[in-house]
DNA sequence: CATGAATGAGACTTCATTCAT
DNA sequence: TATGAATGAAGTCTCATTCAT
């Protein structure tokens, strides 16, 4: 019985290679952008010729405008399943959904769709709104609804949604950022230790960079 | 007798022609990106035929290269004369910092250098080096400079230098790619407002979200 | 099942492909020059589009140093067979020596291959040590081996022997120069005749200008 | 009076003009041939701007055909100069020519015209015509006269006349070639030793190879 | 006359795409 | 389906030629 459902090696490798093309393909747009990759380079790195590639995409536009896509939604399809329910304080919260991110998409391949949308959205005015709906908007509100939570609940300072949503998202997306231009040549000294950058990101985040209380007494006494 | 030494229509455009050329360069580039831009469009541009540009600047790459190095060699010099000769509080240099580079970079078409570098910099190995040697490492250390200042100072807490530079820069340097990427596609909404970032950015960097402890107290109490 | 292992008209052509190239190269070079010789129109002369050739050779240069190497080296090798069994007076070595060149490289399309050198071997030092090494050094070995074979064995006299390799080279190379330049064009009056010419060069070569003193009376003698 | 009559430098320039740029043109053509020779570099060459040089030729074209032209002229007006009244034993007399050929033309910079005649005439056609009337048949009557003049004498053998004149030309002309293609890449041994290499023709054509008669009678002997 | 900035046709080369096998 | 040889549009760059100064 399992034989008669277990797809042949034949099978498997037909229904498997859109797969394995978007993937060679996101690979070589994150490593050499979308004009420089070679269509052929993508066949070859997926295991198949030239030929077979625009047997499952008509053209390079549409295998780019896939990869994007397909990695975006599954981006997305991930995201809504860490997040909702929590229960206790919003910092923790916060540092959660920061921390998770990084784990789940920043530190994974994933990472280098968003270095594809930076270099080509211009090009590709459609992937645009797109980005726009699925990935900017939710990820936004998601942030900007922790944010909120914790001011409901007397946990944080009252300031401006948008502004600070982006000061908390930027540091991580730069990151990914980074990882996959500068970072990757072998150039700058020390790689940027993701870890201790989102700890510290965040601490910076939730105490500010101020000294503590104490001084903040002296002052008064002065004045 | 002036007259006579006064240079030619034709002397004075050949001296205005590099910056012409790079201008439109730089527009081109942060347009469509390096490999979209073609040469003859640069040229186009700039009001000049095909061949005329390549007087100028011995190939594409070549010119790429004069681009960062003209917008980005001058505004690095700005930086460090803004630092050195500044007494005050810290966090009065760290505001004063970031929302210059806001003003002379980040707004200003050399901001979407960073777009450029972020796609390209994989493919152009030299290009890696000269950024980061220029760039990269001279940014981070007056950054890095303001915090220790503030530390030893008393006026900041002591945190780990370069995850902090980091956290500072990002948001800025994220809102310039995003200027020249989605932001430049009539998709999103609102259009950020960097000022209002930029400030609300700092402000966060500087305390935190935490709302204070008793303080809070207080100041309802003032209300 | 024979007839399912015969390579299809395809296959076929892709092997045959590269010698069409070469000859198609080979004439336009020897025609027009390599730099007047336009990649195109080589291709089109084989048959093919342009990028077909690059499939082929990474560039026109290569494409010029595989036509060089192709016809020259196999032509040394056939010349090195001639000489080494050879068993009978030297004379007659030296006469096959310069009949056999003449029909198996002088009068074939490979002969123009020395026009091209000479035309612009000045332009691809690469080119010059190439076929120094593989061409004029032997060549000149083989002949000048066999005028030593003739001194040693009493039957020439000592003469110095680069210079009477030369003398009994260049002739013929002229020969070959000439069918491909001015002998070309439809200006001179009866063409040459090459081997009326050549057995000419070596009678002279063998007896000189000069009239016998002596042995001219003795013939009439005889007569 | 001399001032009067003595051309201004300006003027003076300016009729050495066309002169200059024609030797410089030859140089280069020489050196690279017709096409890689770069219109600008022959008008530096000759210490005037690109511009200048189109107010004397009309074309690179004309240029080249000047050059050709001209060369070709004074090749043949000195060459008529050399010849005509000879009285002595006819060997002298082609020895003279020879020797006279290689001092005045062969070994000067004019040697290198036949090099680009060998190279451009089939893109030029209407050199092939000039050259062949105004060089290789005059430069071809002489020598045969020379030979017709000999037989007569009762000198030479009586040899057919075109194959015994082109053996004889032959090797200086392809001494000159040499000159100018491979023999100007250090890559070959020793360079050629004209001098030698000529009296060794010259005695090679008087005498022919073999050894004289009385060892020939030495071997009837052994036989 | 002389200059040299500017032009643009044209050469080499690449590579997305097609299609016979 | 899968292949990969072949195509040709398009891009980079060169250089003969023009022309305003």
């Amino acid at each position: 019985m399992r034989a008669a459902l277990a797809p042949s090696s034949r099978h498997r490798r037909k229904e498997a290679r859109p797969q394995e093309l978007l993937q060679a393909a996101l690979e070589l747009f994150v490593e050499k952008g979308y004009s420089a990759a070679r269509s052929e380079e993508v066949a070859a790195r997926a295991g198949v010729s030239k030929g077979t590639l625009y047997l499952y995409f008509p053209s390079k536009q549409e295998l780019f405008k896939a990869v994007v896509r397909t990695r975006l939604s599954s981006l997305i399809a991930e995201g809504q399943q860490r997040v909702d329910r929590f229960d206790g304080p919003s910092a923790a919260l916060l540092r959660a959904l920061l921390q998770s991110w990084w784990q789940h998409v920043g530190s994974t391949p994933a990472g280098g769709i968003f270095k594809i949308i930076v270099a080509e959205v211009r090009n590709f005015p459609e992937l645009a709104q797109f980005y726009n709906d699925e990935v900017v908007v939710p990820a936004q509100r998601l942030i900007a609804a922790t944010l909120q939570r914790g001011i409901a609940r007397g946990e944080f300072r009252d300031l401006p949604l948008a502004p600070a949503t982006h000061t908390l998202i930027a540091p991580l997306l730069f990151l990914a950022l980074h990882k996959h231009s500068i970072g990757a040549c072998a150039v700058s000294g020390p790689p940027l230790d993701a870890e201790t950058l989102i700890d510290t990101h965040i601490d910076l985040m939730l105490h500010g960079l101020k000294a503590p209380a104490r001084p903040a007494q002296q002052r008064r006494a002065h004045a």
